[in-house]
DNA sequence: TTGTACGCGTTATCAA
DNA sequence: TTGATAACGCGTACAA
């Protein structure tokens, strides 16, 4: 494997002047014949920098830790698509991680990436109340912190809620439940806030232990229980909309006829299922794609006050939704 | 960021003794006291080894390029997730890349990854014509090469076709055609050779240009319209089987009242197709898994002769396919 | 069992 | 505009 010594010598001139001439932002020192000399003794001897050195020297490496829950949650694979596409774009890759939102295996892996000298972080693991620390340059991705004091891209957990909530008042529900997401996540606390505004009070709620169809199945068994009479329930994603679904057949209640579910996210596949989810499309790939730019200008500039970008939705309505009973 | 030398320094002992001490392989050679004082230091400074520092000595990283063709594809997330949990048992990280199938853009992320250190590579893009550069630890993922040169891991897509062969003819069919995926992946072909052997002929049979819903529906219209009478068709995978669900939809056929239909992996959410779809299930998780273990045993011993691992199937009957239309 | 000395390949600084 | 030199942090022969 040459390394930039050979290059300099079958070019006739020293290491640091080879250097100076591979290295875009310096070849303005160098002569220009000079530069096309190193150039193409590089070329001819296939010259590619040990990137090990380089970021031992300069200790920066163009590769971003991404740390996600769980890359088989389907909300995932766009967004870290996204996030590699726009990485991308400046010449930087991901190292890609899943804690199973485990806390201690969040910071095992952290400290991991970061001693793979990764120049930056883009998280979608955070909790509301995360300490982050500020000794490098991060970005929230899907979710966000309270204070605000990361940058973050999200998408409008607030106006979602409230376009699916005007839908269903327009069909002519009242009586509305809300199977919400987490508490110390953003997702499912925004969520939560949106509703109980848009509604106009907090009765009918339930918190699902996770993100997921299990947990979404058993809160809903507890909204039910507890509030007899409910024509239509908001779920805190497409996932707990499923276990909705799957808790409203248990209780010999049909989707739409008995109970309107509606989703949020708008997974892969939520248009095939039994019936259609009606939900909130967000812009899964564009998310990431954003994280990864504005993580890419905070390594440029760590020190700029710290952006929230939150990207607009869309309704989706599909058989999911209708009339209400009576 | 402390260093080696700090830890050293706060326990007492040389920048040297400490490496010896922190290195697990090493840590044999010194005084078990001194071991524990160095240990205790590093965890007091939060020490972590600078990687940069640690490749250029070691020319290892403990970083595997992982390139795969589109993480959008349902097949992939479990998969890259068992790749990275096998990788982490050895204190391995995964860089990943998508290709969206591009060769040229697979050959710019391999070369962009070999220059960032990267120890080996899991590749899910090759064609069966592939010929790889054998300088680097490469494993193949889902697909193989005809050559088999390059160690892979797969499912047993022989297998696989059989079952769903037998359950269609069991069921009464007769009148069986293919949808395959594409000629050039090890996937389509192996496919299509074992359900030319299972039902003996190759008459009903038309190639789709992807393994996606699209090709899938174009590729099933043409078999329609030069096949008449078939009562079930195999497609080359669930994606390319949901393309069939719409074809036949088009041609006014109800699946699987007049005809059946199958696919191949059991993505997520086949289940909830509008029928569930009967399909082959790929232990996907384990396949990733395996990979990532073949490659590590590559990558510490790279002259061993080349092992292709097949993962055994499973057949999941739903409610796609039915008993033949008389 | 521990310390000394050196080099991995690159780039930043200083001098010419 | 170029060359000489040092340093980034670590691991490993070799010496003690």
């Amino acid at each position: 494997v040459p390394t930039i010594k050979d290059v300099a010598d079958r070019a006739g001139v020293h290491a640091a002047t080879a250097s100076r001439a591979l290295n875009s932002a310096t070849r303005g020192m160098v002569n220009t014949r000079t530069v096309t000399r190193v150039l193409e003794a590089a070329k001819a001897l296939g010259y590619a920098p040990n990137s090990a050195a380089r970021s031992l020297r300069t200790r920066t490496s163009s590769v971003a830790g991404v740390i996600i829950p769980d890359l088989r949650n389907p909300v995932f694979p766009p967004i870290v698509r996204g996030i590699e596409d726009g990485l991308r774009e400046a010449g930087y890759m991901a190292l890609l991680g899943n804690t199973d939102g485990d806390v201690d295996r969040e910071r095992e892996l952290f400290d991991a990436m970061r001693g793979r000298q990764t120049d930056g972080f883009i998280l979608a693991t955070s909790r509301r109340d995360d300490e982050l620390p500020a000794t490098v340059p991060t970005v929230l991705v899907n979710r966000r912190t309270d204070t605000g004091a990361v940058p973050s891209v999200t998408a409008d957990n607030d106006a979602g809620v409230r376009m699916l909530v005007r839908l269903l008042v327009e069909l002519g529900h009242s009586r509305i439940g809300h199977v919400a997401g987490p508490r110390q996540l953003s997702t499912g606390w925004e969520r939560y806030r949106a509703f109980v505004d848009a509604v106009g009070g907090a009765e009918a709620v339930t918190f699902a232990a996770a993100f997921t169809e299990e947990a979404g199945f058993e809160a809903a068994l507890r909204l039910l229980d507890a509030h007899e009479g409910l024509t239509a329930i908001v779920a805190g994603n497409d996932l707990i909309a499923l276990g909705c679904y799957a808790a409203l057949a248990s209780r010999g209640l049909r989707v739409p006829d008995d109970v309107s579910v509606t989703g949020f996210n708008d997974i892969p596949f939520a248009d095939r299922q039994r019936p259609g989810l009606t939900t909130i499309r967000i812009p899964h790939y564009d998310i990431g794609l954003e994280s990864a730019r504005l993580l890419l200008a905070r390594i440029a500039n760590p020190t700029a006050p710290a952006k929230r970008i939150v990207l607009p939705v869309d309704l989706v309505t599909r058989g999911s939704t209708g009339p209400a009973k009576n």
